[in-house]
RNA sequence: GGCGCGUUCGUCUAGCGGUCCAGGACGUCACGUUCUCAACGUGAAGAUCACGGGUUCAACUCCCGUACGCGCUACCA
């Protein structure tokens, strides 16, 4: 296979979904396996949905999730722009070239391309590795031109992807129908055809196609919700792909070294995010501590838009002691938040929070762990905590559990933290008893 | 309506004529572990392989038909 070249080719009508990245992949991963160039297009021939910002998410899209593309609209290439609005003269003639041939015709300020409906279209593709055959009598006299002089998708992929000399075309599988009408363009400039992959759609929760109108989520969406880019890279190409040795699992780069079109599974596919979030949860555990930290802290600065406030947010310094807390703990970066607040905000006591804890004279209880915690050997240790509460758990006649939920409930507001000995420590001496004065005041 | 693509556990899928009374993963449930929640471990439930006909000694796998879903049928892409 030579001289691979790929394309994504993305319309700026909006946030690029989830579905765009799929495709991305692919293109990706097939153009890194053939030793290929990924070139981006953006077809912005429809003036009427093109969407002004979009096309910078675009690129944030794809650089989020390293798919650096070798020839694009804002790193240029050899083969003139590549905003299909810039090649309008292009098109042009090209157009003109087939109305001097006679192959199309002028129709109210549009141009038109004559069908040849006798015969069929067949062609190989690489998606279930079967031909396809479509009668020509499906097809009617297209526009190729619009009388705004911008070209309609069915003519412009055609044209840019032979100027481009794209070897492949990979995309959505709601093409297939259209394929009389690109291949009879081929042969009208006597250009010989790429070859095709037609990707499964993707669906929706309404098992229709992936849409932004149908609640579709930006691509980037996921990086703000605090999925790993890896994990959201392993996810897309379990839809729909599968790795020849069945694994769940897998790197980038494993994929490109394993990757074929046979392993397509040509159905539809539908984005369901629990099995990312658990994906997610994995990468998030295979992490190092430090770059998790890294992490956690970049994506904070992220969601404050780079202004972090020290009074509020947890350093550096902090997220760094408390990601061995959380790291088992957490699915999805965001989830940091809510599972470590109460270390570096004011505690909000809630009396429901106690009692369900369901301790008989507890304030009595308390009272009695204060005093134990402040007799205690500073600084605390895990072994001896434990061993005094659950001596005191006894003596109280409540169970170690119990006993254990008062104070976590007392230092945090919540029934539910990262495990309690580690907690104190990270929260210190000082600020576990001020906290438990603080409760008690708030019993009382 | 016409044409195309598709149809295996809730979801993602394996399966390319016998090894499948269908395997894995997520999710769910139970149990274990346990200071909560997780993580982890063990186990369970969950698919008459859309349906009906063929072909064959043998079909989830091949063929035909039907149904259903989706897509295209735009001066959208």
């Amino acid at each position: 296979m030579v001289n691979v070249r790929v394309r994504i080719a993305p319309s700026p009508t909006g946030s690029p979904h989830i579905g765009t990245a799929w495709q991305a992949l692919f293109d990706y991963v097939f153009a890194k396996k053939h030793n290929g160039k990924f070139i981006l297009r953006l077809e912005d021939t429809d003036r009427a949905r093109f969407v002004p910002g979009s096309e910078f998410e675009i690129y944030e899209t794809l650089k989020w999730l390293g798919f650096e593309y070798n020839e694009g609209p804002d790193i240029g290439g050899s083969f003139g722009p590549y905003k299909q609005s810039e090649r309008l003269d292009i098109y042009k003639k090209y157009s003109d070239e087939l109305l001097e041939k006679g192959l199309s015709f002028k129709d109210e300020g549009a141009v038109r391309f004559r069908i040849n409906k006798s015969g069929q279209a067949s062609y190989h593709d690489l998606v279930g590795d079967k031909d396809i055959t479509i009668q020509n009598t499906t097809q009617e006299d297209f526009v190729i031109l619009k009388s705004d002089g911008f070209p309609t998708y069915n003519f412009a992929n055609v044209i840019d992807d032979h100027l481009m000399q794209i070897s492949h075309v990979i995309r959505g599988n709601e093409y297939i129908s259209s394929m009389p009408k690109y291949l009879q363009l081929y042969r009208s400039f006597n250009w010989k055809p790429p070859q095709f992959a037609h990707l499964p759609l993707l669906v929706g929760s309404d098992r229709s196609k992936l849409s932004k109108r149908h609640g579709a989520k930006g691509a980037l969406e996921f990086k703000k919700e605090g999925f790993l880019k890896e994990a959201v890279i392993n996810f897309l190409a379990l839809l729909g792909w599968t790795h020849p040795q069945a694994k769940e699992i897998f790197s980038l780069d494993e994929m490109i070294e394993v990757f074929d079109f046979k392993d397509f599974n040509p159905a539809s596919a539908f984005f369901d995010v629990t099995k990312l979030e658990w994906l997610n949860g994995e990468y998030i555990r295979k992490t190092q501590d430090s770059n998790l930290k890294t992490q956690i802290y970049q994506y904070l600065l992220q969601l404050s838009d780079g202004a972090l406030s020290k009074t509020d947010h947890p350093t550096e310094e902090e997220i760094e002691r408390l990601v061995p807390l959380v790291k088992e703990r957490i699915k999805k970066l965001s989830d940091f938040i809510p599972l470590t607040s109460f270390f570096y905000e004011r505690v909000e006591y809630d009396q429901a929070q106690f009692q369900k804890l369901n301790i008989k004279n507890q304030n009595k209880a308390l009272e009695t762990v204060l005093k134990k915690l402040e007799e205690m050997e500073k600084p605390w240790q895990a072994d001896v905590f434990e061993s005094t509460f659950r001596k005191l758990a006894e003596d109280l006649g409540l169970s170690a559990s119990q006993m254990f939920q008062l104070i976590r409930v007392a230092i945090s507001g919540q029934l539910v933290t990262p495990p309690l000995f580690e907690s104190i420590q990270v929260l210190g001496e000082e600020e576990t008893i001020n906290r438990i004065q603080a409760a008690l005041k708030f019993l009382q």
